[in-house]
DNA sequence: ATGTCGGCATTGTGCCGA
């Protein structure tokens, strides 16, 4: 089983792209950040087309998150839970049933710029919501899955230049420390537990050529709970989505796991 | 080097979010 996550940044913009990546790569799940579409008007047809069932869970010009599963996709959640008042599309989650069942949770978490000031509050109080969920996902002891785009820069070895990203909010101390209190309750962070070192990102900002520069970032992660981390096989991220045509500002984090 | 995009409100372009 081959599972991807990838920060699309906009279906509408960018649907070739991704359905060339689909059709070439044709990765048994994938979860999409960024859909910027209502669920009305996702184009559901093109995904079916290639095998795909799929659930969206959108809003109107921002945000927005999908799961797509060559598997059926049982007990669909979307929200994350913890505050009713909250409207942004950031979180769905679904059971993929292949050779066992797995829990697969689709993250877009807050980008919290600029920091200090409501943004970064409304993001530290998100990641403190996700520590909730992902405790409740441990106590479970079965194999559950949390990929999408953090927004968060773990260590300093995550970033090109991390002086540049100090003040930051996907860098700051207290998005770091939140991170791993996440972290802490037992994941396994799948792409430090293949490959250590820098010079890892899966993010280069359209501006200012970092992509020629190679002026990235690592903030699009797969955390694994230990029943899920026992199956894992592989993590590896698709650096060269970036220099193909119309590509989004994020490249694909790819996890195989034994199931 | 505040250097790029996508989407929205809106019909030409400025704003927001990233």
């Amino acid at each position: 089983m081959r599972i991807a996550t990838f920060n699309i940044n906009g279906v509408k913009a960018r649907i070739e792209t991704v359905l060339g990546w689909l059709e070439r790569e044709a990765p048994d799940v994938a979860v999409l950040q960024e859909i910027k579409s209502v669920d009305e008007a996702f184009p559901r047809a093109p995904f079916e087309d290639l095998g795909y069932n799929l659930e969206t869970h959108g809003q109107k010009g921002f945000n927005g998150v999908a799961i797509l599963s060559k598997y059926p996709l049982e007990d669909v959640a979307r929200g994350l839970p913890g505050d009713d008042g909250d409207d942004q599309a950031r979180w769905i989650e679904a059971t993929v049933v292949g050779k066992r069942a797995l829990r697969i949770c689709c993250l877009y978490l807050p980008n919290g710029n600029p920091a200090p000031g409501p943004k970064y509050d409304y993001k530290l109080a998100w990641m403190e919501r996700l520590r909730l969920r992902a405790a409740a996902l441990i106590a479970e002891e079965t194999p559950a899955l949390m990929l999408g785009d953090y927004n968060v820069i773990p260590q300093a070895e995550d970033a090109a230049r991390p002086e540049a990203w100090e003040t930051d909010a996907l860098y700051r101390p207290e998005t770091r420390a939140a991170f791993r209190r996440v972290l802490n309750l037992g994941f396994t962070e799948a792409f430090r537990a293949r490959r250590q070192g820098g010079g890892h990102y899966s993010f280069w900002d359209y501006q200012a050529g970092a992509w020629n520069r190679n002026d990235g970032i690592r903030i699009d992660h797969a955390l694994l709970t230990p029943q899920a981390a026992d199956l894992m096989t592989e993590c590896w991220i698709e650096t060269d989505m970036r220099g193909r045509e119309k590509p989004s500002d994020h490249v694909p984090v790819w996890v195989e796991l034994d199931a």
